[in-house]
DNA sequence: TTTAGCACTCGTTTTAATTGAGTGCTAATA
DNA sequence: TATTAGCACTCAATTAAAACGAGTGCTAAA
């Protein structure tokens, strides 16, 4: 059996008929409000195959037909078109951030909060730190005999601190001497690319204490390499019919909670570098307690480096269409803003 | 009417018994669980005067009562005996601080963390950085033409950085020796103790800008006044049973959701100071969205400074005698942490 | 191949009946 | 006078039965 167009057309009805209805839906409707000329009975026949064909389900003998999460990624890969986000919403969009862009913190903040007020569902984001600057400067302030406070400053303005453990014996002026030596290798170079391999290159330049530049190193590295992670819109899922069972609701909420779950959650999806807008369904997350949820995702970065992840989390009966255009879009303004953070400041 | 022995026995016995059971509380539970020596039908007649006292209420004609928040009010003022936290219990709370110390923050997610476990409630806790630590010394590093950055370090090893607008013309040297001069004044004084006033004392002393020294003062005391709230324990809310209405839960979850609202609401307490543990029931925290609902807090402090608050929040259907306990040697054990927080480091 | 028609299914809604926890009142008792 | 046993009454909650209706699958005709 093939999908031939009028199959096609139907489950693009049913899909988006149920995207807005949450309920079960029937030949009748189809017929009555998608008018594919042909009736409810034919279409009786094309749901049957569909549900042959695995597409569609029936919550029971006399019910209508539901989207399977097979239905779904058919209708992801071949049905949907992006809506391209209408310019009144552009606006929006735009104007919550002209104001609020004191600080990259309230950047993300925005984009989570103004996500999930247009989606109506959980909104993610996630930017590593390491991976929205390059290294300006590092500086050693004292602290007491045995430890030092490690500054590291980037050009977008970034400040990190960190407390540096070092031997009693090294002065400040010899660790500054050492941040000397490391600003005038690394400056300029992206956080992300900083990494532990790089003190081999830089081993024959240094003459002094090796072990000192490692443990500067490791501050560095392990400084910026937080995940920093927002959320936005967690309530809205009570509004989702989906969820008016609270216990279904409470895995979620639980899940939420642990920010490393959900950082790995966003980790882990393989195939999103190569789209522009990647979608899971069900359990291609991989992650039970989520599984009749669906995750869009959106990788931003600047020449090539990703700068880190925006997602939209929700029931799998989600507005795809809807929500990959608008990840689109909110993807490129977010890489627009980050771009020009530095010169509005 | 008066309150006499009996009858305080009697809503003291309803008011436990609905604190586990949430169901309203009739004459023959209270006869048959509690023995107070006489029978339902007494006990009936008191409980009519505890209605018409005030102290009770009745969901309609054929039910048994439950107590009003005047009630409660009066059990937790002349009833209520604060349970002693339990040694055990004490073991898990300070074995769960052992290895997780490794800054402040954390100390305090783990407060919230901890407290919403053993309390099953939502639990707050507020710290606000200024009030928790003493200037140590202030630097500045370079930025750019007409930004430096401005480093606070405490003796509590917290670090806080900012930008410091200054004038082309002033030099990082004009900068640094600014902050000499400020550290010499400033070390040892609690950043609560930090005003915008001080800066007049220190005037005769200044015979340099003293507009600099103005901006600085700005910079400091905005970048400790921050409050950083902590919770913990959200979704218990969907555990019980008066929130199983989802649209309930959705009120407290939204405003939950809104650092400043909860903020306010913490500080917002006016008996708080003049006592160990406050509580505040339904409508006395004067705040439409949890008007059924309480909040047993308590203020943390060093040598009179005020260092931050906890807080558990939760339905007026509260284990008042345990929280108030708990909280009690919550806040005990939270001040010695911090106060022994530098020598542990 | 399409469709009208019809019997059948099964969750949902409606209605009615039953149950039972709890009260208030009264009259007897200590 | 305070207490209590007894009883009629109330009313939400539970249970049972009935009616409903959206939707299907199948069949036979177009």
């Amino acid at each position: 059996m093939e999908m031939d167009e009028r199959k096609k057309k139907i489950l693009q009805a049913i899909i988006q008929d149920y995207i807005t209805s949450a309920e079960p839906v029937g030949s009748r409707t189809i017929a009555r409000k998608y008018n594919l000329g042909v009736s409810a009975a034919t279409i009786r026949n094309e749901m049957f195959d569909l549900e042959m064909l695995g597409f569609l389900e029936q919550p029971h003998t006399s019910a209508g037909r539901v989207p399977s999460a097979r239905g779904y990624r058919f209708y992801v890969d071949c049905l949907l078109q992006p809506t391209e986000i209408s310019n009144e919403e552009k606006k929006i969009v735009q104007g919550w951030f002209q104001d609020k862009m004191s600080d990259v913190d309230q950047i993300f903040q925005s984009t989570a909060k103004v996500l999930s007020r247009i989606t109506h569902n959980v909104t993610l984001v996630m930017a590593s730190r390491q991976m929205t600057s390059k290294l300006k400067y590092i500086r050693f302030l004292p602290l007491d005999d045995h430890r030092a406070i490690m500054i590291v400053v980037t050009d977008t303005g970034q400040i990190e601190n960190c407390i540096y453990s070092k031997p009693v014996s090294a002065t400040l002026d010899d660790l500054n001497l050492i941040a000397e030596k490391l600003t005038h290798y690394l400056s300029g170079i992206p956080m992300s690319d900083i990494s532990m391999q790089m003190i081999d290159k830089l081993h024959e330049s240094i003459v002094d204490d090796v072990e000192l530049y490692r443990v500067a190193f490791r501050s560095l590295t392990k400084s910026f390499h937080k995940q920093q992670l927002y959320k936005g819109g967690t309530m809205e899922l009570l509004n989702k019919p989906e969820f008016k069972d609270v216990d279904k609701a409470k895995n979620l909420f639980t899940l939420l909670e642990e920010q490393d779950m959900v950082a790995n959650l966003l980790m882990s999806d393989e195939g999103a570098h190569n789209k522009k807008v990647s979608v899971r369904i069900g359990d291609e997350a991989n992650l039970s307690s989520i599984n009749d949820c669906s995750i869009i995702e959106a990788t931003f970065s600047d020449d090539n480096v990703v700068l880190g992840k925006i997602a939209v989390l929700g029931p799998t009966r989600m507005e795809y269409a809807k929500i990959i255009g608008l990840l689109d879009f909110m993807k490129q303004h977010l890489q627009y803003i980050l771009e020009h953070y530095h010169d509005n400041q």
